[in-house]
DNA sequence: TATTTTATGCAATATATATTGCATTATAAA
DNA sequence: TTTATAATGCAATATATATTGCATAAAATA
């Protein structure tokens, strides 16, 4: 994209032009001025007609404010109101320097933006309706590859936490896959985790889905925007997009809206969370008791 | 301007379209969902173009979503980023969502503090200086307990990708840590993670660090704070302070840290990064001569 | 693997947008 | 008011953008 400076600035431009502005020039300028952020997405004939003139007077406006044409004019409005969204601007910053070497404060402000994208992304509403179907469920699965690992390490010992059964599916192939979900009953639920569908979906992921809601289990997805078009649809998907889509191995957005769901979800029946917690200490008493600390 | 109702929000197109989608179809939507606040500015062509598809294929995608043509799917789109961008409907999100339970809102908050204080609390030296302590490892284990697990899976992925030997020790007993160390030599690396010390240090810490510094072997703690008083000292000690310490189950701040030691490491020896995943290429399409998808 | 189905890029075409010459109208100066 | 000057709209043209039929390539299926 191209890069304007100050002197750019369409309110500067019109400040300091030196000719003569009309009356229909005065009009144009002060739609612009006045609604730029609906101005950036009018053709010059759209913004003449709000201004009653002609779309040839738009075009000579701009030529008068040392545009080339009405397009340029427009860009440098665009890049004005872009400039007032700050988001915009940090995501900018972080793609340059993502480049380079690593740097800490770069990435530290990438995953900000990538944390600060999770709220347009995802809704209080799914993290609700995802946590009800975990706390109806009798054995949750967690399914997932690779890069899903830390995901599910920590949505693992969180769910357990609460009181909940879990089986963690990791790296599996097709047929050690189907050996677990053999016992997968009406009211399991099946949480899989994707990132860059097709790549790194579980092994057989079309089968799993099938496979569960013909059995009548419910499942959710998780993953990044790629999650959206695999099919079968789960009942419920969380597809986290970040700005830098893809560039990046951290999946902080995604971990984030794991412990959205064990927060809620331990919020929802606490009691179940405390038994949890009570059997993880008497488990841990009597380990202890056998041999050293656990 | 057109006003669109809920149902033509491009997600909710996108999730709920029926038909089949293909890889270009991903790509396309990844960018728009990705960094929607460009695609508005952009034509059929230059959206096609940042995907590397054709254009037709842009205009085949809105289609099938249910858009007479690009145009109008760019429009929708516009609403969108109009929408999410306008500061009255975050406030809004936020006030409906903070009488419910865990509130993802103020979660998002929590954590942007979180890695907000990394930067404070590590410098871009402690950095290097562990990436150096990684490059010149032959093994490298990695030691931790249950709260470490996401770390140290998403830490034995990145270095297993830089071409490097790692050993994973996640919630050993003295004993068997004892076993698994038996062959530590003096050029391996031994990390270490351990939160609100001494409570969640490796079982048999003291004994573990006597014996690596016996041996000539280096150290690296990585914690919150409280790893700073845990005695014998490391060689590198890492600590992340966060604002809400111990309250919060996320170690987003250790997790970046993490990333940051692997990408500065993959920086440094590129050739070995390679090596690695090519090594894993060729693996992988050996396993997969074998049986099904890895 | 062979065959069918589907998706894609290319190039032709259609449409929308931007620009310009010219006639007309409005504005400013005498 | 008359005349000169400039601005504007109109319509023609140029350019950019969007769309579509068709051949090829890719994917799914048998």
């Amino acid at each position: 994209m191209k890069v304007y400076n100050s002197l750019e600035n369409f309110k500067y431009l019109v400040e300091s032009y030196d000719g003569k502005l009309t009356n229909a020039d005065r009009d144009l300028i002060s739609i612009v001025l006045g609604e730029p952020s609906e101005v950036v997405y009018l053709s010059s004939s759209e913004l003449a007609a709000k201004a009653n003139v002609h779309a040839s007077t738009v075009v000579r406006l701009a030529r008068k404010l040392g545009f080339k044409g009405y397009p340029e004019m427009r860009n440098s409005v665009r890049y004005d109101v872009d400039q007032n969204f700050s988001f915009v601007n940090i995501n900018q910053q972080r793609r340059t320097s993502i480049s380079q070497g690593s740097n800490l404060t770069s990435l530290v402000e990438g995953e900000i933006a990538a944390l600060a994208a999770v709220v347009s992304s995802i809704s209080q509403r799914q993290i609700d309706d995802g946590a009800q179907l975990l706390a109806n469920a009798d054995v949750i699965y967690l399914v997932g590859r690779g890069g899903a690992a830390p995901l599910i390490a920590h949505l693992d010992r969180r769910l357990r936490r609460s009181g909940l059964r879990v089986e963690t599916l990791l790296n599996l192939q097709r047929r050690d896959m189907a050996e677990r979900l053999i016992n997968l009953q009406i009211n399991d639920v099946v949480i899989s985790f994707g990132f860059q569908a097709p790549i790194s979906l579980p092994a057989g992921f079309k089968a799993l889905m099938d496979h569960a809601h013909l059995i009548g289990a419910k499942t959710i997805n998780i993953g990044d925007t790629s999650i959206l078009t695999v099919r079968p649809r789960a009942n419920l998907t969380l597809s986290i997009s970040r700005p830098d889509e893809g560039a990046m191995q951290l999946r902080s957005g995604a971990m984030l809206v794991c412990e959205a769901l064990a927060m809620t979800l331990a919020n929802k029946n606490p009691e179940r969370a405390l038994l949890g917690l009570e059997s993880l200490e008497r488990l841990r008493t009597d380990m202890q008791n056998i041999k050293g600390n656990l």
